[in-house]
DNA sequence: AGTGAATATGAATTCAAC
DNA sequence: GTTGAATTCATATTCACT
């Protein structure tokens, strides 16, 4: 279920620095998730999830 | 001079909705600063431009 | 330090299917 | 309306040069 899956994608950034669309697949896939890297570009777009910076420099998924 | 340019950048993000860097490439040449799309995602990152979405739904870079 | 050219990587979209 | 596979497109990085 897609709302299902948001929340669990809002919990996983907020708690690790998930820099690229690839690592929350696999984050999710752990959860027993299993969704394309397709699926997460739409949840990342309905969600306006933003690609910041981290502390150390580095990229990551965040919410704005 | 880099400055020069992030301060135009963050002007012509803040004026127009530009979704890509290649727009803001062009954007920047008719202003008559030559850059490539590497500079400009150099640019960004340093500059923590986030790409959101616009009230339009589409992706447009802002400042967070 | 700053940049360009080229490349590798990442991400958005298309198209079909359900 | 939602998704996956494949593709296209966009962007981050590498490497060389200055």
């Amino acid at each position: 279920m897609k709302l299902e899956r948001q929340k669990l994608i809002k919990k996983i950034i907020t708690d690790d620095e998930i820099s690229t669309q690839e690592m929350l697949q696999k984050r999710l896939k752990i959860h027993g998730l299993n969704v394309t890297q397709a699926t997460i570009s739409r949840d990342i777009k309905e969600m306006s999830l933003v690609k910041t910076l981290g502390i150390n420099g580095q990229y990551k998924y965040g919410i704005p």
